[in-house]
DNA sequence: TTTGTTTTAATTGTTAACAATTTATGTTAA
DNA sequence: TTAACATAAATTGTTAACAATTAAAACAAA
């Protein structure tokens, strides 16, 4: 994807909501956004259009734009979704995973156990989207990568707004008997062990008490004012 | 959805799409758009960058807006993931749907023999496209509903890019064996029919020769500039 | 005719100014 | 103090003008 103004709006917003900088609710001022990315407005503008296109933003009419805040229902169906695309992800892991890409993922479980001991709540959220993402990469399914892109990201704020009990939000057990199946080239293992990993995330979320807090832009954006 | 000039021009370039007057490759220009819907460019642009967002239209800098044309690898990710979000549709529906749904479906059955009489072939897709929406509203899961939208829009493009050996290009006795095994609350049955019917969808699209062809935006959008 | 070059036109990209609307502030009365 | 209202500020929506880039047309040379 091309640098344009507006792609670097948008995924910077992205990685602030997957890392839980931004939560559900938050307005997003065109001001605010065009002041901290020095760009114009009409960039903004495009970029929210873009945002609220992949459901992360809802823009409200002479009101404008504020992170998207996925009710209950939304929730469920959020995780149904992830569990009829991951399960089919999977399976074209099992099958097309190379000695590479197998190595890739026992590094990243490496990588998660080192984060894990940092005790790092937004890395840990972080590097468990990372790896449901690098999954999708390695399934060689554009279209369904893009969307797992689309729900994780969705499913963080999800988790930002409602909370889950357990710390970390992905076991890191789960992922591992995951990757282990993999190296198996056990399809029905991988399968059965993805839906029950989801299942799990899902189950843990507590829904009924929100947290509606937000803080101002500059302070979820801190670097950003040096882009380009 | 609120009735914004943008939204407005997306929902008639979606219909244009679906119903193959728009083909893949077609320029769309500013100027054409915000002509023909009576419109400012901030609006078209906008709108533009929306269906950029669906995958629906590609976005060249400084060259302008082309529907996309998707290649046979994009084609075959993009049938994988409609089966694996139609089979969990399916099972939705079977298990939700009451007596109403099934009357719907039922009444969409003779609507499209109906058709089927005519040989109109835009009408033909068109309501092949709304049966599958149809299961899409009856499964009741909002998020799976709207990404088969933007699957179905894309692979009417697929099929008037690469062109179907059968000229309906859903062969309806599918249909019928799809609403009956729902009516049995037969889910297993209904699985395996969406999922063969997928395939066979796939299976008649004769990849290799490609149809440019394209004309004038105005004979695509008659009746448009009445939308106010 | 065909090819390459220059000129012209059309299209996209950018910016700023202004209008309309909403939000915040301040004032007055109960 | 609270509530209602009027005023001021901030924000979003709209439009037009201009710059930059690309596509088309005209023309000249082989």
């Amino acid at each position: 994807m091309s640098d344009t103004p507006e792609n670097v709006l948008v995924e910077h917003v992205l990685d602030a909501i997957s890392d839980q900088r931004l939560r559900a609710g938050t307005k997003l001022g065109e001001q605010a956004l065009s002041d901290l990315f020095s760009c114009n407005r009409a960039h903004v503008r495009r970029a929210l259009a873009i945002l609220a296109a992949y459901h992360v933003v809802d823009l409200i009419p002479n009101r404008g734009a504020f992170v998207s805040t996925p009710s209950e229902d939304e929730a469920r169906d959020l995780f149904q979704a992830r569990r009829a695309i991951e399960v089919t992800i999977i399976r074209n892991v099992v099958r097309r995973a190379d000695e590479a890409d197998i190595a890739n993922l026992r590094a990243h479980l490496a990588t998660e156990d080192e984060i894990r001991q940092q005790n790092d709540r937004s890395k840990a959220i972080r590097a468990s989207r990372d790896f449901h993402m690098l999954l999708a990469r390695i399934g060689r399914n554009s279209v369904l990568e893009h969307y797992l892109a689309e729900l994780t990201m969705r499913t963080s704020l999800i988790i930002g707004l409602y909370g889950s009990k357990s710390a970390s939000l992905c076991s890191d057990d789960e992922h591992v008997r995951i990757v282990q199946s993999v190296a198996d080239r056990d399809a029905v293992t991988a399968q059965e062990m993805v839906d029950y990993h989801l299942r799990h995330i899902e189950g843990e979320i507590e829904f009924g008490d929100e947290a509606p807090k937000v803080g101002p832009l500059s302070m979820i954006f801190p670097s950003s004012r040096t882009g380009r």
